[in-house]
DNA sequence: TTCTTTGCGTAACAATTGTTACATTAGGCT
DNA sequence: AGCCTAATGTAACAATTGTTACGCAAAGAA
């Protein structure tokens, strides 16, 4: 896992930031579908993704869902970062996508290393930044497509995460990520399914063209 | 306008630090209305806003907008940073929502005090939090909320930040600001004002009860 | 095997939102 | 006053999205 760590934060941190990740971080594994953080939540650590991906999904009052992005290796959770600073409690769920590892980190170090490795402080705003643009897109898709598009973002968004083209989720799943129901995205996607777009089968999704 | 310098960011920021921003910093008076960055603008500045609030809002490829958030006295632009760090075109329109004062802040010197004063590196981390609260909440709109409810929404942020119940804004304005057409405004707002919540002038809102 | 649960297909209908079209009115301009 | 334009009111209709209801099939449990 040590290896990991290099591999994907290697280039961008100090060796000296390494070394303290590696004493201080905690390495933990989780498993698909697990929950890593839930609205409400206190967060006592910032999560460095060194393996997998998470989802990272929003509720309101009434318990419907809407999924707001994804983080990969390399990345960390911004609105986590936001949660440190302000002491506040979550305002996002955060899934294992797929299998994960990654570092758990204090929070007070995250604030430190701020302010004595430019490489962290590089790292921290890059992660402000990517949040903030995944926002912006998420607000884009709410806002401009409808929910064929939407259905199609989401597949293709899916696909890349994942790494493949088939894609083990119900129509009911893709309902609560789109915050919508599960007969409309399943007349959606029978409809994508004559295209010749994918292929539905029971629990999997073969995305053929996109 | 440098008192107005003192009282907004007086008790954030050391004497040192305003006294570097009083030396840098270019004042800039704005009308309502005016614009102040547009989509594929470059940014050289880093703006902190003394008094009024901007309009910040987004654009899709055919050309339809979507109100984001305002930003008020005391407060400056994360997507603004955004651009300034990652020396991208800017993703948002920022619109002067009433009269507003402001200083203009060289990218540069924004890097450099994050690391030389405490108080800065404070304020731009709130101020990315602020930010992505407010994409939040603008999500949770789009997401879970129906149009009568945007509406309500959107005249009662209005209120607040122009601290003025008759708001001077067309049902056109409106529909633009909600990515919705005049005339589905114009429908709700009139069921609005049969209910006693609102009083429907030319030009003009008057809110009466939210 | 049978039973049960879960996921999917589909029709019919309802609600919401958007579009088109046109009338009316307020206010500015000449 | 008379004219013009921008803003608003409203009806009729269309498109999109959501809901209800029910049938069927696949997979696992008993």
């Amino acid at each position: 896992m040590e290896d990991l760590l290099e591999l994907n934060y290697g280039y961008l941190f100090e060796e000296e930031l390494i070394n303290e990740i590696k004493a201080l971080g905690a390495v933990k594994h989780v498993q698909q579908g697990e929950r890593l953080i839930d609205f409400g939540d206190h967060i006592k650590f910032m999560p460095l993704l060194l393996k997998g991906a998470i989802k990272i999904s929003r509720q309101d009052d009434n318990g419907d869902e809407l999924l707001l992005y994804f983080i990969e290796k390399g990345d960390t959770c911004a609105m986590t970062m936001t949660c440190c600073l302000g002491q506040k409690k979550s305002e996002i769920r955060a899934t294992a996508e797929t299998e994960v590892e990654l570092i758990m980190i204090p929070v007070e170090k995250m604030n430190e290393w701020v302010v004595t490795y430019k490489s962290w402080r590089n790292f921290v705003f890059e992660s402000y930044n990517s949040r903030l643009t995944e926002m912006l897109e998420a607000i884009d898709s709410l806002a401009f497509l409808n929910m064929p598009e939407r259905v199609e973002k989401y597949l293709r968004d899916k696909v890349m995460i994942n790494k493949d083209t088939e894609l083990n989720v119900t129509h009911q799943e893709i309902a609560y990520d789109l915050n919508s129901s599960r007969v409309v995205i399943s007349r959606i996607l029978k409809k994508l399914e004559k295209e010749g777009k994918i292929e539905l089968l029971r629990n999997k999704i073969k995305v053929l063209e996109f």
